[in-house]
DNA sequence: ATCTATTAATAAGC
DNA sequence: TGCTTATTAATAGAT
């Protein structure tokens, strides 16, 4: 996929071979999470190299439980080397084997690594303990920080626009004053003038001041 | 990879979700076949949709093979199945003794467990595995209805109090307006009156208007 | 399922 | 291995 189209065969160079099998191994690997995160599926990878060296993928819980799901899917009732596995299945607290709780107590830390990851959106599902760690400590403070600057923003705007209906109701208030005092003088002012044709309101239409 | 990003996340909407996952378990399944021709290496795939179907790539012999063939690797020679934690090349800490490794994975879970409780504040420590499952999936739905409930809030007082500010604002312009009718009167009345020794701004206090 | 506009993966080259 | 870049491949969204 680069620089000009590749044969879907065996590459002989052995150079290329392993630095495509590195790359491609990566991508692979990535794809598989991006997979399993994207639809919320299991999937297993196991890869061998022609050298024979493991690279393998979970992506819940282990492996060893995959291949137990696995084999019962298939209904493979051959016990093979998993047989071993196939006692973890969910045997409550009584005496668990070994490495059978610790099994179950990696499934319980990826579960809950998980969620974290859920919550902060961004995470690949690869945040290691330390990492863990400083975010429990720094979480409320992060949280508040945020939430604070929100809040501030819209607490300041709410209180500029009280700030400007105090001042617009005394505004209207004092020109209220003002009309009532004009009127009056107006009447005084009646008789010594003939009667004007101009009305207007001696109130304002109640429904100005409804709020 | 088309049409715009894709956050790394679950795909809440069901359809997009199962589409989604059809896509890319194909095109994870082609990458893995690739790989096993181009580089010669022996891979398995197995993928669990979320209800449960499996899907299964072996590249060469067969998935049984390939699963002893892990289990030699793993159980034999490398101590323990690494793959719980972030999966791919991880190399653990040499080999700790099983009760060590199991009180280290405790504390881990416990360590897990509070920092969760303290992002939900109330919490007692004492959620339970099925607790957080659930806990995972609602999670950014909660998150949105609460701060989307508080922002409601917030934004109908900023909308009520900027429709207030509006009414004010006319009224005071109704205000003036008759003010300077009145004054306008007033003034017409002056040819016929003696001049009256009562006196009113014809303007407000210019700051009364700052904002 | 099919069709594209885009993003993502990656072959080559250093 | 780790980058960078030119291309191809995968695929999200729409149909």
């Amino acid at each position: 996929m680069a620089r000009g189209k590749i044969q879907l065969k065996r590459i002989e160079n052995p150079v290329h071979r392993q630095v495509t099998f590195c790359k491609r191994r990566t991508g692979l690997l990535k794809k598989a999470k991006e997979l399993s995160v994207l639809c919320d599926a299991e999937i297993g990878v196991v890869i061998f190299s022609p050298q024979g060296k493991l690279f393998e993928l979970a992506t819940k819980g282990t492996m060893e439980g995959m291949i137990d799901k696995y084999m019962k899917c298939t209904g493979g009732g051959r016990g093979s080397s998993s047989a071993t596995f196939t006692a973890q299945e969910q045997l409550q607290p009584p005496n668990l084997d070994p490495k059978d709780e610790i099994n179950v107590l990696k499934q319980e830390i990826e579960m809950l690594q998980k969620g974290i990851s859920y919550m902060f959106g961004g995470g690949d599902g690869a945040m290691n303990l330390e990492e863990l760690l400083l975010l429990e400590k720094h979480l409320e403070y992060w949280i508040s920080q945020i939430r604070s600057a929100k809040m501030d923003v819209m607490l300041q705007e709410i209180q500029s626009l009280r700030n400007k209906e105090g001042v617009l109701k005394n505004t209207n208030k004092y020109l209220l004053d003002k009309i009532e005092e004009n009127n009056n003088s107006i009447l005084d002012a009646n008789f010594a003038v003939m009667e004007t044709n101009y009305s207007y309101p001696l109130t304002m239409p109640s429904e100005i001041f409804q709020f």
